[in-house]
DNA sequence: GATGAATGAGTCTTCATTCAT
DNA sequence: GATGAATGAAGACTCATTCAT
């Protein structure tokens, strides 16, 4: 009631927010992340985006105040997206064992996602986005990396690991989001069982 | 003894062997690695490696039939290098936990070594090449993961480690090459204390 | 009557139809044309055109999907014209001689037009047309000759010429499209003397 | 014995004289024939050439100054041998048809003779030539095109034919060119007969 | 005479972006 | 909001020509 939110009648919204997938800016956002993360992001056109989502490229700059942006925008909303799942999981446990597998398996979905095609785009195509732009979502990663160190510390605290948080966080990083270049669902191993085996190599012998 | 003709008079040397890298190409395919890796591949512009040799743009066809060809070399010659250099530190031990540590070091070095750019190349700009580049490059690196997943094997038959080597090796894979984006080579923290942190988090617990 | 949609808003026109030499697509091809008869294909730059126009050079190929749709186009263009007023031309008598003369004069002010400078194309510039674009030409002109040989057979029953047609047609042929290169449209002799000084040369004696 | 050739012994040959085809010289210049009449004279590179002789392409310019004059050199070498051989063979009878006969037939066989690529060159290529090039050829077209003319001239005295010589020369000029673009030196019809049929068509009825 | 690496101007084409309708 | 024609800068690549060896 206090804070009011003057900000919010844009011509062009701004994405600190979510957006709404099923309005028109939203579609071409989800459509722009699966493009960018198919054929990455000098890869694909302003014009393949636009044949995808069924309008004229022109058009998408009302969206949009340019290409920069909407990536800048699906990074941002998959990140959100991400943390607000994230920290709902972790309530629902104090366990901290049980809170590292929540992390794992949640970042696991992010990656696997179709829905979800911005969050690999956080490292692939970091370098695409100029600097500000970064810095931007630099202050979200630096949120989102918190969520893992509290509890990374918290299991080191508790020896399930025995490494430090800053370099194990980078070790499982990347080890998770690289199964997005090998990692099929198609068979026996669900991403929960991917989840398992990741914890069963990095934790608690 | 007396005329040996070790250079052969090929129009465009074929990228299935070593590069002397002192060689204009040699040069030419190191900066490019450089930028590569730098600025991705479609960021880095044919213009951008001629300044950076010290040559005009069109004089970099003489050498490379066109600019992704230039990447293909960059990965063949990484590959073969790390390969090698691999292969002969193995031959110095049987311990399989040495093997390991060995490994993991060499891919490390791989990924941090300036004059290597090449490497994380392999992974990053994959989707750069065309299919027929890809099945080129694919062959090499899996003579190098055998190299891995041997050693694997091994750790597992040995009770060093506890997932299938497929997945570990995906794991570590991913761990390894994600460093290239957080680890800066500046102060306590050398390559060998990384690759030690790595094994810690890893194996033998 | 009311909401007669004659514009289909396909994206780029395809060239199997007659272009409105006014639209801004038409006074391109007629441009191009121009500059191919006079600089041949090759010698001929798409800056060039777009000069001539006075558009950017990008802009053509919003157009054309690259050089040598212009040049298919160009030939598809001026082929259809002629077949079509020599088809009128041609209904308007059925005294084989008129006809002759008929066919003649009509390639001839084909050839000498400077609004139809295709034509012309269809031979000098035939080696620029890839194979399959080569193909798609040949299908018309192999209708456009058959006009031609059905013409010729009759004079031949007729004993107005004493050659089979398809050789006197490849002479005739030859004849008309080389006058492109010394006859001017001066002075005394016009297109209808020229025409009636070939016939006399190749016919009825 | 009074004229002394003094300019003779130049580094590189002037190209008013014939070219010994099998000096160097002349198989560049015989290669450089085909392939401009199998390619055209922009589509053909100098890279083309020297693959096609053996040699390297800046070898190409240390028998030609550059690549236009290998062009003109071609067309005046094949004009050369044309009018040589022509001229013998004109000498041989008196009578107009026959020597009609012959200058057809002489044409005709400098247009198909894989040999004499060059002749086809003066007309398709012309315009390759640059305003000073074009001025050397046109003299010995001129020389070459007084040939026909002269005996044209006699055939219309002695009534064999009944069109302006500078006419019909043209028909004929065109008729005989263009079989380059779609007779087959195959099956029945020899080059002989070829020359009957146009003879036939065009003249002495 | 020959080589072949290097040049540098020039080619076609792409593409994010703009803007009048 | 949408359109789609137009822009114009930039991209990869070509090629005749030069020149030191």
């Amino acid at each position: 009631m206090s804070k009011l939110k003057t900000q919010n009648n844009k011509k062009m919204a701004n994405n600190d927010d979510l957006i709404d997938l099923n309005s028109p800016r939203g579609r071409l956002q989800q459509t722009a992340a699966s493009l960018f993360k198919a054929k990455g992001f000098s890869g694909t056109t302003v014009r393949d985006i636009a044949a995808n989502v069924g309008i004229q490229s022109g058009s998408i700059f009302h969206h949009f105040k340019n290409k920069e942006q909407i990536l800048q925008s699906v990074m941002n909303d998959a990140i959100l997206r991400v943390m607000t799942s994230m920290q709902q999981k972790l309530a629902e446990t104090t366990n901290t064992s049980e809170q590292l597998y929540c992390l794992v398996l949640c970042e696991l979905q992010a990656i696997h996602n179709e829905k979800l095609a911005g969050f690999q785009l956080l490292i692939s195509e970091w370098r695409s986005l100029n600097d500000e732009n970064q810095q931007k979502i630099l202050k979200l990663r630096e949120q989102y990396e918190l969520l893992w160190i509290k509890v990374l510390d918290q299991a080191q605290h508790e020896n399930l690991v025995n490494v430090d948080s800053f370099y194990l966080r980078g070790f499982i990083r990347g080890a998770l989001i690289e199964t997005g270049n090998w990692y099929k669902l198609d068979g026996d191993v669900t991403l929960e069982t991917l989840a398992k085996k990741l914890i069963k190599s990095f934790v608690a012998h």
